[in-house]
DNA sequence: TGCAGATATGAACATATGTTCATATGTCTG
DNA sequence: CAGACATATGAACATATGTTCATATCTGCA
C-alpha cells in the first residue's frame, strides 16, 4: 500500500493526464520529439495553450525540452513515463476492444 | 496512436484517478471488497464524501459495488483496471526509489 | 543592431470540481 | 411496523482549472 505521499503524488501524475489536451500532446510526442508549433498544429489548438499545458507537464517532470535553434522540442522526460503511457494505451486499446465484442 | 474519442476517455479515466481522496479509494479497495464506512474511517474523510466520489467511481466502471445485507461492498470493476493501478503502483514506486538515490 | 520567427508568460474569465451539511433512501432486526 | 444502522443524494459554496487574448522573452539571421 503506498503511503499518503506517494498517493498525493500519483494523483498529481493523473491529474495532469487527466486532461484530454495535456494527454493529447503527451500521446504526441511520444514516438519522437515534437516541437511546440507543430503540437499546436496537430492538436488543433493555440500556441498559447499549448505552452501552458507544456510548462506543467514540464514542471512534473511528465515531458522534458530540449531547444534545437528556434525551437523547442518536447518528449517524455523517461523511461517510466514512456512505459506508463504504452501501458495505459495498451489496456485503454484492449478494453475498447473486449467491449466491441459485447 | 489512439483516435481523439480514445484519447478522452483515457484523459476522464486518469482525471477519475487524479483526486488523492479517489485515488486513495481505489488503492484501499484493491486487495478485497471494502464497504463505504470503513472507507471513510481508513481515508479519515466523511461517509458523504466517500459516497459522492463512490459514484463517479462506479459511472465510469472503474469500481463495482456489491451488496451484503446493510453494507455495500467496492472493488476494482475488472482486471484491467486492476492491472493498470498495479502497473502505476510499481512504476511511481521505482521513481520514488530512483530519486532517493540521487 | 533590428527584424521576424518561435515560445513563454500574465491577466481575466467562465466553468468545473471537491467538500460540507442536511436529508432521503434502503435494509435488517426487535 | 418502528427504530437503528448504512448508504445515497441534493443544494450550496469556495476554490481550482482550462482557455483566450495580449504581450513579453528569446533566438537566429539580414
Amino acid at each position: 500500500m503506498p503511503s499518503e505521499d506517494q498517493t498525493i503524488e500519483m494523483a498529481e501524475m493523473f491529474r495532469l493526464m487527466g486532461d484530454a489536451t495535456r494527454l493529447g500532446i503527451i500521446l504526441a510526442c511520444r514516438e519522437k520529439p515534437v516541437f511546440v508549433n507543430e503540437l499546436a498544429a496537430r492538436l488543433g489548438s493555440s500556441q498559447s495553450l499549448i505552452s501552458h499545458h507544456l510548462r506543467l507537464l514540464r514542471a512534473a517532470r511528465i515531458l522534458k525540452a530540449e531547444r534545437h535553434g528556434k525551437q523547442v522540442f518536447y518528449s517524455p522526460a523517461d523511461e517510466h513515463i514512456s512505459s506508463m503511457i504504452a501501458d495505459m494505451v495498451h489496456h485503454v486499446g484492449e478494453t475498447v476492444a473486449e467491449e466491441a465484442d459485447v
